[in-house]
DNA sequence: CCCGATTTGTTTAATATTCAAGAAGGGGCT
DNA sequence: AGCCCCTTCTTGAATATTAAACAAATCGGG
């Protein structure tokens, strides 16, 4: 019950939210599910993919040589590598994308943006851009954008910490 | 490209993201990919379940008589009719929710939080609370709080218009 | 050089979500 | 009643993600 304000049984009574904290989570909760439904919708239907495999496609164009190892695109997008291989693996089957050997090391592997992919990337980005900014810049002041851009930036770097044990997607 | 600054060869130029507006969008992104990643993992772990089949425990012990129908639960949840089905199926299956027929509509179903179900959710709740504090609240100032509060309150309200042909995850 | 530990990436199976379709009841209308 | 349309919820198949295990290559000492 993440929003409890009342007591429990518990031995060290938690921390519960307070009620402000508790609208805050919920607005940002059903923000983030609504966004990334909306977005996820829009891509599907105007470029035939998800949200997180245009996000792939997005890093790779702007990579050297449209081209990054496997780890660092994981890396880039937050997400696992099993994630993403599965990711390539359908992105490779809709010729957006291909493997390429990695010279140097043996093991790794570059993931390289294709015409097609460039293609389907430059037609899908307006009415992307468009529904990001429908939803999302258009609805808030400066003062706000500014705010919340601190904010996430802040709680993207306490989930990444330096540490060595740290239990990073792309690393797991 | 949504995030492109560059020229392109739409008919009507869109208005791509500003630097600036690119690396808010951008740390929105990460911070909420980390952040339900993280929150999946925590209680995956503590409680056997994802993050949003544990929000839909929490929706069901704040309702009156611990239930409610479907389509509000869908509703409050911000998903699927069918999303919803599926997951009370599977909290169903671990005895932590029954189902049961409304009365005065014969088409209708209550989701009903079972003792077990409060048992699960009274221990997991602690431990998500700190998650959720650690890696959100304890970095944010109080005007971070606020702003961000505001903001993700008109996007979510954006992303819900009262219209009528609305597409809403609920009504699909 | 050799060995154990780590890194890199993939694979399979289990789980979760989306998508399209459909069964069944409700409600308004004639 | 009969008809049509809408709402409610579920189902099965396709897709996506997670979790666990693995092969292969690299790295760092001895």
């Amino acid at each position: 019950m993440e929003y409890m304000t009342t007591a429990s049984a518990s031995a060290e009574e938690p921390r519960w939210l307070t009620d402000e904290e508790q609208r805050t989570w919920r607005a940002y909760m059903n923000a983030a599910t609504l966004l990334e439904d909306h977005l996820d919708r829009q891509l599907q239907r105007d470029a035939g993919m998800p949200h997180v495999y245009y996000g792939l496609l997005v890093q790779l164009v702007e990579a050297p040589r449209r081209r990054l190892r496997m780890t660092e695109l994981a890396m880039n997008a937050k997400i696992t590598r099993s994630r993403l291989s599965h990711a390539i693996a359908r992105l490779e089957k809709n010729g957006w994308v291909r493997r390429e050997d990695c010279p140097s090391d043996k093991r790794g592997q570059f993931a390289v943006l294709t015409d097609a992919g460039y293609e389907v990337l430059s037609k899908a980005a307006p009415g992307h851009v468009d529904a990001v900014r429908q939803a999302f810049f258009d609805r808030l002041t400066p003062e706000q954008h500014k705010a919340l851009g601190e904010a996430m930036r802040i709680i993207a770097e306490g989930l990444q910490p330096k540490d060595a044990g740290a239990d990073l997607p792309w690393l797991r």
